[in-house]
DNA sequence: CGGGATCCATTTCGATACTG
DNA sequence: CAGTATCGAAATGGATCCCG
């Protein structure tokens, strides 16, 4: 459905184009992986981990359509190509960022229930 | 991939654990449609609006299981079910709002870009 | 009304191979 | 090094039918 409308009852619509562009597990690790300054290419996939460089660079793409990050490349003998956030993409960090805490404080407690779920079956 | 381990440069996992769990469009959308307190299925599926109820029930059935959600079951003819946030859940309201509100604020400037990006194809 | 089960289309994504 | 292109596996998600 990609997003439809915005839903009968008056739903936040920004919200949904929020998770459209940036919904996904790759965008958000990237960006905070461009926490510490501009990174090549093969560092972020290094960083980011576990990620194919198809979706990297399809992500990275589409970070740089959006104006979130921008892609700098080196005329240079072996190829070279730094991302780095924009003052956009350096905006969203904060957000981003307390998203990250609520992680560290509170996903105990959900693992917590997932676990008290399982045993407690019916 | 799932998640996989969390990066060879010590990439912060609880990021990981997160987008896992409530890192898709519907549960964010959910968890903010039941801001506004306890709700019923049928009205959960308007207020989100676009859902299906398959997505809908097993987006809620993952937010009970996490804890972020209870599921109140109301044994009258007419079958009542209610959802609402534990306190879990809406410890998780603010760093989203955090999200929503940097939506509302910056998403035209993405906006911008993307359209730029468009009219400047090479 | 709420939701389980099934079927099927679409999308996503990783692996691989090839290029400047 | 930093991609692009292609292919196929797999997850996602909607539609439909049925049940308590």
């Amino acid at each position: 459905m990609t997003v439809g409308r915005c839903g009968p009852d008056q739903l936040d619509c920004p919200t949904r184009r929020l998770l459209d562009r940036i919904g996904d597990r790759w965008t958000v690790l990237i960006v905070e992986a461009l926490d510490s300054g501009p990174q090549r290419f093969s560092a972020l996939a290094m960083r980011v981990g576990g990620i194919s460089q198809k979706m990297l660079t399809q992500t990275l793409r589409a970070l740089e359509q959006d104006g979130l990050v921008t892609r700098t490349v080196y005329p240079v003998v072996p190829p070279r190509v730094e991302y780095e956030l924009t003052l956009l993409g350096r905006s969203l960090q904060g957000p981003l960022r307390a998203l990250e805490e609520w992680a560290v404080e509170n996903l105990d407690a959900v693992s917590a229930h997932q676990s008290a779920a399982d045993n407690a079956p019916a």
